[in-house]
DNA sequence: GGGTATTTGTCCGTATGTATT
DNA sequence: AAATACATACGGACAAATACC
């Protein structure tokens, strides 16, 4: 036995959905007629099930049955926000940048705390680990659909001093707060490092995302900088990466009309 | 029965791992052991242990058990290179960042093919479906393990006019192809962008980089553009997900001395 | 709303194969 | 060769979710 059993039942499904007999959001036969067609247990046909879910080909609706997955549309992120420059906010680039393909974002009212930050946040802003800073978490939605989570963190002494005294507010700062706090503060964000990493998801994104516990996520942690080369923020962003791409200029590059090529699966 | 009880187990072991009590590389207790201990079938165990093997929490080893898996430092890859510029080649600022690192990398010599590429490379390199291309294809290590896969893809026309003739030489272009290129054909690479996914591995990079077929790999094309707005070159790279992260400067960013937090988990 | 059939989810027990020590 | 430990495969039972009448 070479092979067992139940990799090459999910290769054979597996063949079958990407030559298109099994088309998107078609469902596959049931268990209980995948044991009859393969000559195998049900179990052994799970085991098979579970194979193509893990490679995210299918997914399963209790009650229902197991149907291919619809290919999602990805939403492209710059990083590099050439338009806007290195002081560019994130929500107005990202507000743009969703209308410019013609979908519908939407952001929810930011929940504001006050808290001790992981130790990852606070070496980034170069804090104490222990220190309480600002955090502004917001979640986004493109068509309704939930897209990405992100969570914004402040030293405490912005609004401690008085200065920016809407970072409390629970409530959207339309100009942007890179603005806000340059106008406010005269700090003004002259660059940011983008770090990215991909990991798995937390309960908590799981249920968000409405994705399983083997989904992986993009992790962005955005430093920005102000004119002294000090930490002024620390925005994490979590995305699907079911759903989600990024772009990176550099240099002299023509306009995205050539770059993205479209979907084709 | 609100939870599940291999989501229960899972959980307990999960939560075992990340406070310490089993540490990186310890064995968990045998399948027979967890059996006693939470009063399940082995199946059930089993169930449990998928689910950590899914977060990339343990990975299990034939006649020998169950393991919290070893964390690998991870190799940060920095996508705007401001040392080198725009057209600094991907080869030579890997090998140079790598040695900052006191880590030993390593290239292979590589593997030069004359072939018709993928319709999403044809499109990038702005050239018609079908159409031939020369493709340089390497493996690339790290400390003797393997770290990414590289194939760079260039239009037909640099070798049958016989511009750039050492692209079809299995071997090293130890300048760098950039370099290489501007010199015997006036071809300078003004920018490029990075085009950022993560997808499934494939059955060969499973093989490469011993991996489960469940992991993540983060894969970057980057489309090179010469002086007339031109793609002279596309370059697809495959990072494992668990061992490679990626930095994005903008603007004015101080060094990385204070942007990489060391690993604490 | 209720009841029933269908379909997937969870859990058990058992047997046998394969890899490692 | 023997013991140990994980991998595969079978069969059965009941629960939970969904759809349909």
């Amino acid at each position: 036995m070479p092979q067992p059993m139940y990799h090459q039942i999910a290769d054979d499904l597996r063949w079958q959905i990407e030559q298109g007999t099994l088309g998107p959001g078609q469902q596959l036969p049931t268990e209980l007629e995948l044991r009859e067609k393969y000559e195998a247990s049900r179990n052994t046909i799970r085991d098979a099930v579970k194979r193509l879910i893990a490679l995210g080909l299918v997914e399963t609706r209790p009650g229902q049955g197991t149907f291919v997955t619809q290919k999602i549309d990805p939403f492209v992120t710059t990083l590099t926000g050439e338009r806007s420059g290195p002081g560019g906010g994130e929500q107005a680039a990202y507000l743009s940048e969703v209308s410019e393909g013609h979908r519908k974002p939407d952001v929810s009212t930011p929940r504001v705390e006050i808290q001790v930050p992981m130790p990852e946040i606070a070496l980034r802003l170069r804090i104490a680990p222990g220190t309480q800073v600002v955090s502004r978490h917001q979640q986004r939605f493109i068509d309704e659909t939930p897209w990405s989570l992100q969570t914004s963190y402040y030293p405490m002494d912005f609004v401690v001093s008085g200065r920016a005294p809407r970072l409390l507010m629970a409530e959207d700062i339309a100009e942007g707060t890179v603005q806000y706090l340059k106008e406010n503060m005269g700090l003004e964000q002259v660059g940011y490092r983008d770090w990215i990493t991909a990991r798995a998801p937390d309960s908590n994104e799981q249920g968000f995302f409405r994705i399983s516990h083997d989904a992986t996520m993009f992790e962005i942690f955005r430093t920005g900088f102000d004119q002294h080369g000090t930490p002024m923020r620390v925005t994490v962003t979590v995305f699907p990466a079911d759903r989600n791409q990024f772009i990176v200029n550099v240099g002299d590059v023509p306009g995205p009309q050539y770059s993205q090529p479209e979907n084709e699966n």
